[in-house]
DNA sequence: GGGCACGTAGTACCGCGGTACTACGCGGCA
DNA sequence: TGCCGCGTAGTACCGCGGTACTACGTGCCC
């Protein structure tokens, strides 16, 4: 059994969902919100399973709602939806940690499935927007290990040598990373030396881009 | 109606899948190929519109096969099926341009409608390898557009800066750029400091980090 | 006990990178 | 006509980064 909440401005396309998920046995409807804070408050209030969440709503939008729910650990998984593929949403909405988007005109017994693998755990992705997902996924995600035969040197690198390696992928100087550390600059840098043989970097330019192209350095935080 | 190709070392497998898609209207199977040599070929040659493809495969493997078969630029599509959901096969598989990839021990209807949904141009992935694929995603695809409000300064830049800075982000010096641009290094270094003031970045490095965060760098070229 | 990997630390040297400031030609616009 | 943005170029200065080399303590394994 799965409990679901909700969430569409449209009390309409509530109704429609509503009588949709009622109609079979596996999915009962726990709760209904009209936008994103009431979404975020009655997620918390009822942990439901799914949350079913509209992209488009007046106030709080579904985006910020789903990172609201996600970021607040519960273990309601949020399903996306929406009327149109714009690459935008589908993409804010991946950051912020959705389980799942579909597309609002899918066949019911989408929806259900759809309802089913994010509730056990899995995604879904509307087939319309995958193929655009994985052309920018195989652009951007790096070809770390079993593409690229040999890494050179990663592998070689100590556990020490890695953690410095982040840090100058973060682009901190070597007096920044001493501090941090807790070590003096001269450590540092015979640290940061041997890495940059070790990978093959000239400087710690190269050895920020490999740390990139390796997944050891990442976007958005720091 | 929907031509295939199906690919599979194992006789009895493919016998398995013949008879399945035979057992629908919709789909014909117009081939069969024991290894991936034979799957090129046969898919330069009956121009199926979806090959179904098993990775593991004496000799010549799926994903190799998918690649030249991608690479060809016939209208063929690739559908990849394994056993396991090892993460190396599903990149791999996306970086070979496969349009999907589902796991053996899918439902008919699953395949049938991975079938349906890679045949109409889009894509599909199992459920059970969507969530690990949008985590990755979330993680390496950079925050571009309607993400982050205010990007400080790339649209202040002018042609000519955005492209040092794509050159920096390469990691290469002033020096390299100056060659390479036919400039004069005294040049590069106007433009770099203008670029570094424009982003808010103190040196090279963060200007590195920026490109890469903005999707103005990518691994794999160069 | 001796060797070895690893993390730590130091000194000395040099060059690239970054800053500050000036300068000039060109095209567009008021 | 003059101003301004842009791309180009130069000089001077300084500091961080990188290299080379040495050194020592600790833990591990033969």
């Amino acid at each position: 059994m799965t409990t679901v909440l909700i969430v569409d401005d449209q009390p309409l396309q509530r109704y429609g969902f509503h009588l949709l998920l009622d109609s079979v046995p596996e999915t009962v409807v726990v709760g209904e919100a009209a936008h994103g804070a009431e979404a975020v408050r009655k997620t918390a209030e009822l942990r439901p399973d799914v949350v079913l969440m509209d992209v488009r709503m007046p106030g709080m939008d579904g985006i910020e709602a789903t990172r609201r729910i996600v970021a607040a650990g519960g273990r309601s998984r949020v399903l996306v939806l929406t009327t149109f593929d714009l690459d935008e949403y589908v993409h804010a909405a991946i950051r912020a940690g959705a389980s799942g988007f579909l597309l609002k005109d899918a066949r019911p017994e989408e929806l259900l499935a759809g309802i089913r693998s994010v509730a056990s755990g899995d995604a879904v992705i509307a087939p319309a927007l995958t193929r655009r997902l994985l052309d920018e996924y195989a652009r951007y995600v790096p070809a770390h290990r079993a593409d690229s035969p040999e890494d050179p040197g990663l592998g070689s690198l100590t556990d020490r040598e890695r953690e410095i390696l982040v840090a100058v992928g973060k682009g901190w100087t070597n007096g920044e990373i001493a501090t941090r550390f807790v070590l003096s600059e001269s450590t540092v840098k015979t640290h940061v030396g041997r890495v940059l043989a070790k990978i093959g970097a000239r400087d710690r330019i190269q050895a920020v881009i490999f740390a990139y192209d390796h997944g050891l350095a990442r976007p958005n935080e720091d």
